[in-house]
DNA sequence: AGCACGCCGACT
DNA sequence: GTCGGCGTGCTC
């Protein structure tokens, strides 16, 4: 008997199944050792296949070495995810696993095994017999009366410590455990984070109203198919999707079966992770990155064993190894974190979209403003529209108010606060109610440059410039890529001058105008810089909640689904920020972003007033995005999606090399360029594709390599996929450079 | 990626 | 004469 074996932490071209001779104890999914190589070093690897051949005459294979560690032996699902993504995203099958086991599960040098807590206790009378002068002739060693006298000084006591004693060692324990002296006691240590939420207090129905009752019932149908299917539930802001959320988990559970529910961010949503909490009490497992290891991997175990009902988590947790999901959740389904931009570079929607063919189960996207690809599916009839479009309770939209930022430089006004934007402020203030302003861009300013040699000041180990941020000791600078600091400098760097001036505007400028111009008005700031514990973005939330501080200013973190009863002003400090990179998908980021901050004015009130500040009024996004018309910019945009041939009707590829060297990294790409031109000209003629560069990539130099990319239109599917494997392959033996394929990367 | 094999410079 | 530089080629 053989077995295929992918070897683990490979380089893509040695990323195929080798035979081993099948050893004792190896199934298919095994994590086992083999021997590898000239030297037969020993390595990592997962048995993909068995089979009943012999070698072929004349080969002499190697035997599987060990079975690492049953506990995380791959079942047929999870063995073909892995096969799945290998294929799907050209990734390393050992990349794919790392994704599908918990983190750690893998590292570490011998079998992983779950925390315990391995307690001996002993018998009081027992031992005192034991010890007494009749009964020494029981006992053999010193070291096992070592381990009673210490046991009766404790009466329990963890093994480890035991174990430790001097002159005592594990035989000793053992030969007092099987003569019945000692108790062994071992209980899993499982922990559970969210164990405070557990009580599930909360068991009232759900009531929906007639709207909703709709979309409820288009789902529950959905879920009653028994087949896989996969729904958009497209609600605008305030129309309660999570109810109908809830209500749809509610009914999937009571079924017997089990559901996943991905957030794009735990951090940002605590309120939707604490009502799913309050809910289901132990039923939920909370998996996110910021757990430590030890807890995810406790978190995975709880599902493994089927404690569990409920997952709710980011990106990762779409991996949760249940064994009979009804339906997976996919909440804001247009955040760009559901796709991972480390190895493997897979979508979230697509590993669902996998599980749920597998389990015959419902995938339901859910959004305001949903990404293109996801409505356009919808609207072709690929996924069920779900249509959501009341406002819950009759809630009218904000009042929205663009002012157009040109005009305020005209008439003298250089501050980041329109005189129109100050007045609402004031407003706020004297009504004793509260504000949001929204800013994307943290720092004070964006950079720093010379008025007499032109020159800016950009970090040394990345091409970009440094932002500036106030602080102690006079502030520093800041290289918002790999995080290198330097202290802010009186003179230019190239031509000594002291003419250096700050372009643009971050979070902490704004903070400080603020506090400038509005005399005892309370801010809080929250950027990445203001929320790097872990509970720093909770206690915030709650603090502005509670009235700790009249506006919460801040970048994106500050526009998410927080409900803030006292809040009726919403402002937007530049609405341009994000819509003029160059990026296909900048429009779609930029009115997804304004519509939810927009939303954000008034939730519990009439009198809502959104002011968005920009250098472009007439622009026709910030204008939709401003009425929270999400369907008209979706027809304007999917025309020009059509006309330029961009996703949903292509795919794009991006195709990145790295090198430490410039030289070695100019005849990559070269090489690249060719093979890529030669394969189209040649076995790949006929089939439609588009290529771009080779060119420097947005930030050429990041972490002292140097980069360069091409970027390719096509359609994906076996043929082109199998090109850009190729390639992979091709590249894959080049010591010097490195090649990376991204199939529809975030941005382009 | 590792690791071994293999063929040329400065050293006990 | 050898120790060791890293170029080249293979991995069931």
């Amino acid at each position: 008997m053989l077995c295929e074996v992918h070897i683990l932490d490979t380089p893509y071209h040695l990323d195929r199944p080798f035979d081993y001779i099948l050893t004792e104890g190896v199934t298919l999914g095994s994590i086992v050792r083999v021997p590898f190589g000239r030297a037969d070093k020993l390595r990592l690897g997962a048995v993909t296949r068995i089979k009943e051949a012999e070698a072929p005459l004349g080969v002499k294979l190697k035997p599987v070495h060990s079975v690492v560690n049953h506990t995380f032996t791959l079942d047929r699902e999870m063995l073909g995810l892995c096969l799945f993504m290998k294929d799907y995203t050209l990734s390393t099958f050992g990349d794919a696993l790392r994704a599908v086991l918990p983190p750690g599960a893998l590292s570490g040098t011998e079998n992983v095994s779950y925390r315990r807590r391995c307690s001996l206790s002993i018998t009081r009378d027992e031992a005192e017999t034991l010890l007494s002068a009749k009964g020494r002739a029981g006992i053999r060693s010193e070291g096992q009366r070592c381990v009673i006298r210490y046991l009766m000084d404790t009466d329990s006591a963890d093994i480890e410590l035991v174990r430790q004693l001097p002159g005592v060692d594990s035989s000793h324990i053992r030969a007092l455990v099987s003569k019945g002296i000692v108790v062994m006691e071992t209980e899993e240590r499982i922990r559970n984070p969210y164990a405070a939420y557990a009580e599930r207090s909360d068991t009232s129905p759900i009531v929906l109203s007639p709207a909703q009752t709709a979309a409820y019932d288009t789902v529950t149908e959905l879920l009653s198919a028994d087949e896989a299917k996969a729904g958009l539930l497209f609600g605008v802001t305030g129309s309660g999707k999570t109810k109908v959320i809830m209500k749809a988990i509610d009914k999937t559970v009571e079924e017997g079966k089990s559901v996943i529910m991905l957030v794009p961010e735990i951090a940002l949503t605590p309120q939707t992770v604490s009502i799913f909490c309050k809910r289901y009490g132990e039923r939920v497992a909370v998996i996110h990155s910021s757990l430590s290891q030890g807890e995810r991997l406790d978190a995975w175990r709880r599902v493994k064993r089927g404690d569990v009902d409920l997952v709710i988590g980011t990106r990762s947790a779409i991996f949760a190894p249940l064994s009979n999901i009804g339906m997976i959740v996919i909440d804001e389904e247009h955040e760009h974190t559901y796709k991972s931009e480390s190895d493997p570079k897979y979508h979230a929607r697509d590993v669902a979209a996998f599980r749920c063919r597998e389990h015959r189960a419902l995938m339901l996207l859910a959004s305001a403003t949903p990404s293109l690809e996801s409505f356009y599916k919808a609207k072709c009839g690929t996924y069920t529209m779900i249509p959501l479009r009341e406002r819950y309770g009759g809630l009218s939209l904000p009042k929205t108010v663009i002012v157009d930022m040109r005009e305020e430089l005209k008439r003298g006004n250089a501050s980041p606060i329109s005189q129109r934007l100050y007045e609402s402020l004031e407003t706020v203030k004297e009504r004793g109610e509260q504000a949001i302003l929204f800013l994307n861009r943290r720092g004070f300013s964006s950079q720093i440059s010379c008025r007499e040699c032109g020159d800016v000041i950009t970090c040394p180990h990345c091409s970009v410039s440094l932002t500036y941020h106030t602080g102690a000791g006079g502030g520093k600078l800041l290289c918002h890529l790999c995080g290198y600091t330097s202290r802010v400098p009186r003179k230019c760097p190239s031509c000594s001058s002291d003419r250096l001036s700050y372009l643009g505007f971050g979070t902490q400028k704004l903070e400080e105008e603020v506090e400038k111009y509005l005399d005892g008005m309370k801010v809080m700031r929250m950027d990445a810089d203001t929320t790097s514990g872990k509970l720093a973005y909770d206690k915030m939330l709650e603090e502005f909640r509670g009235g700790e501080a009249d506006v919460l200013l801040g970048t994106q973190m500050v526009a998410k689904g927080h409900d803030f009863p006292k809040v009726t002003l919403v402002g937007v400090a530049l609405a341009d920020t994000s819509l003029y990179v160059s990026d296909f998908r900048a429009s779609e980021r930029t009115f997804s972003l304004l519509t939810q901050v927009v939303g954000r004015a008034g939730r519990a009130t009439d009198n809502g007033l959104a002011v968005i500040q920009t250098f472009s009024p007439a622009n026709e996004t910030i204008r939709l995005a401003a009425r929270q018309d999400y369907e008209s910019f979706y027809d304007g945009e999917i025309a020009i999606r059509r006309e330029l041939g961009y996703p949903p009707f292509a795919d794009m590829v991006q195709l990145t090399l790295t090198s430490e060297s410039e030289h070695k990294l100019f005849s990559a790409a070269k090489e690249l360029s060719d093979t890529l031109i030669a394969k189209l000209e040649g076995e790949y003629k006929g089939h439609p594709f588009t290529v771009f560069g080779p060119f420097e990539a947005q930030v050429y130099k990041l972490n002292e390599k140097y980069r360069m990319r091409m970027v390719v239109k096509c359609r994906l599917g076996k043929v082109s996929r199998s090109l850009f494997r190729e390639l992979l392959l091709h590249f894959s033996e080049r010591r010097d450079t490195t090649l990376s394929v991204d199939l529809n990367p975030l941005s382009v």
